[in-house]
DNA sequence: TCTGGGGTCCTAGGACCC
DNA sequence: TCTGGGGTCCTAGGACCC
C-alpha cells in the first residue's frame, strides 16, 4: 500500500503558521514578479477566486472581500517543507518527496506493527500540525494513482476527517465514481477532452475502459500505466528521496522582470544572474553539464506576433559545473538571440546533459593547460559557494551580474507583498517581547 | 500598466553507421 | 520506374505534473 500525504493550501498554510491572524481569513499567494495567485485559502476558494489567476483580474474581488494578498516566499516554504518531510521520513519505511508540498510513504508490512493504516494516518496528521502547523490530508491504496485520488477524496470531504483508505475493491469502485475523470491523475486538458468525446465522464469509466483504446488515444504506454493503476495494479515504483532531494536531470533558472527590458547591458546582468543561480544547483546536487540553454521572451500577451520565446543552445566541449564557465558562454548565446528594440519581459538559462561530478577526470586527448588547471577553478566554486551559504546569496557575485551603481536591479522582479523569512534569515528571525 | 517557475517522461523523425 | 535493412543516438516537441 501507498500513502500520499498532501500539505492543504501550502504556502498560504506556511504563512498563516507565523500569522495567526490570518486564519478565518481570504489569503492569496502570489507568483514570482507577483503574477498570479498560485496559493488560496479556503475562504479564498469559496470567493471564486481561480488558481493561476492574475492579480490584476481580481483586484476588484481582494478588495471588497479584503483578501490578504502575500508575494511568495520561497526560502520559507522550502524550510517548512524539509521539517515536514523529516517527521513523514521518520515514521516510514521509505518516502518519495514528490513535491514541496507532498510526499508519497510505502507502507509495506506497517499494518502489521501499527495497527490499522486509518488510525496510523491520523496520528501522521495530529503530529505534523503539532510540529509545524501545517494541515494535511492522506490518501492510501494499492497505488500510487489510487492513493491521489484517494487523497484528492479526503481533502474534498469533511466527513471523511481528513484521511481515505482504499482497502477493498468496493471502496476502490465506489472513489472511482465520485472523481471525474479530468481530475485523474496523469489526465490533463487535451486527454479530458478526448475522454469527455468518448462519453466516459467519471474515473471509473476510465478504468473500464479497453486497453487497446487507451494505448492509441492516451499517449501509448503512459496511458496504459494509468489505466492498469486505476485498476489496482501498481505500475509506478516509489523513488526514494535519501535527503529530501533528487538528483535532477535539468535545472533551470528563468525569471519575469519587473519591468521590459530593451538594453543589452541589462539583459547581460540577467543572464548572468541567472547562470550563476543555475550553476549554483548544480554543484549543489554534485553534477556538471554538458548542455546550455538561453532563452528571452516577450509578453505573450502582448500585441508582438508569435513566437514569443527565441531560444539558443549549445553543447559544452567538456561538461562542467564552473559559473565562469557556463556564463562565459551564456552571454555567447545571449548575443545571438538579443535584438534592439524589442521588449523583453522574462529570460532564463537551462542546464541538461547532466552528468555526476565524480573524481576530476581528463579526457585522452584535453591533457591541456586547461585542463590542468580544473581543480583551482573547482577548488574557488567551492570557495564561493561557502562564502554565499554563510553570508547571504549574492555576496559574491559575478562582476557581469552586479546591477548599475546606484539603480535597483533591473531585472528583479516585483515582490511588493513580502512576509519576512522568519526560519531562514537571522535578521527576520520571530520576536517575541 | 499588470498574466510564474520549475520539473518529468515519451514519441517521432532525422542523422548517421555498417 | 526501380533505389536494402537494420541499428543507434540525438533533438524537438507534446503532454503532463505541482
Amino acid at each position: 500500500m501507498y500513502a500520499l500525504v498532501d500539505c492543504n493550501n501550502f504556502y498560504v498554510s506556511c504563512e498563516r503558521a507565523f500569522q495567526p491572524a490570518l486564519h478565518q481569513r481570504p489569503v492569496v499567494v502570489l507568483s514570482n514578479n507577483d503574477g498570479c495567485v498560485i496559493s488560496r485559502s479556503a475562504e479564498a476558494k469559496a470567493l471564486g477566486i481561480r488558481m493561476g489567476a492574475p492579480l490584476f483580474q481580481i483586484r476588484p474581488l481582494v478588495e471588497q472581500h479584503q483578501v490578504k494578498v502575500l508575494s511568495s516566499n520561497y526560502a520559507l516554504y522550502g524550510d517548512m517543507s524539509r521539517r515536514v518531510m523529516h517527521y513523514l521520513a521518520s515514521v516510514a519505511p521509505e518516502l518519495e518527496v514528490y513535491s514541496i508540498d507532498e510526499a508519497f510513504l510505502s507502507l509495506h508490512g506497517l499494518a502489521r506493527h501499527f495497527g490499522p493504516l486509518e488510525a496510523y494516518a491520523q496520528r501522521c496528521r495530529a503530529q505534523v500540525q503539532q510540529r509545524t502547523h501545517i494541515p494535511t490530508c492522506v490518501g492510501i491504496a494499492p497505488t500510487k494513482t489510487l492513493a491521489k485520488l484517494a487523497n484528492r477524496l479526503a481533502k474534498q470531504d469533511p466527513a471523511l476527517g481528513g484521511v481515505l483508505v482504499l482497502d477493498s475493491p468496493a471502496r476502490r469502485q465506489w472513489a472511482l465514481a465520485q472523481v471525474p475523470v479530468a481530475e485523474v491523475w496523469g489526465i490533463g486538458r487535451q486527454h479530458a477532452a478526448r475522454l469527455h468525446a468518448q462519453g466516459l465522464a467519471s474515473a471509473a469509466d476510465l478504468a473500464a475502459a479497453s486497453e487497446g483504446w487507451v494505448r492509441r488515444h492516451l499517449g501509448g504506454v503512459v496511458g496504459v500505466r494509468l489505466l492498469r493503476e486505476l485498476r489496482g495494479y501498481p505500475c509506478h515504483r516509489l523513488a526514494p528521496s535519501e535527503d529530501g532531494t533528487l538528483a535532477r536531470q535539468s535545472i533551470a533558472h528563468t525569471r519575469s522582470f519587473g519591468r521590459p527590458l530593451t538594453e543589452l547591458a541589462d539583459l547581460r546582468g540577467a543572464v548572468a544572474a541567472f547562470t550563476a543561480r543555475a550553476a549554483e544547483k548544480l554543484r549543489a546536487q554534485g553534477s556538471l553539464a554538458h548542455g546550455l540553454t538561453v532563452f528571452l521572451s516577450q509578453n505573450r500577451f502582448g500585441p508582438a506576433p508569435p513566437p514569443h520565446t527565441r531560444t539558443a543552445s549549445l553543447t559544452l566541449p567538456t561538461a562542467t559545473s564552473n559559473t565562469l564557465a557556463l556564463a562565459s558562454h551564456a552571454q555567447l548565446l545571449l548575443h545571438r538571440l538579443w535584438q534592439p528594440g524589442l521588449r523583453y519581459t522574462k529570460a532564463g538559462v537551462l542546464l541538461a546533459g547532466i552528468e555526476p561530478a565524480g573524481p576530476p577526470q581528463l579526457g585522452l586527448f584535453e591533457a591541456s593547460p586547461a585542463a590542468v588547471s580544473r581543480p583551482q577553478a573547482a577548488a574557488l566554486m567551492q570557495r564561493l559557494d561557502q562564502l554565499n551559504g554563510r553570508f547571504g546569496p549574492g555576496t559574491i557575485r559575478l562582476a557581469a551580474a552586479l546591477p548599475p551603481p546606484g539603480r535597483p536591479v533591473p531585472w528583479e522582479g516585483l515582490r511588493q507583498h513580502r512576509t519576512p523569512a522568519r526560519t531562514t534569515s537571522w535578521d527576520e528571525l520571530w520576536e517575541i517581547g
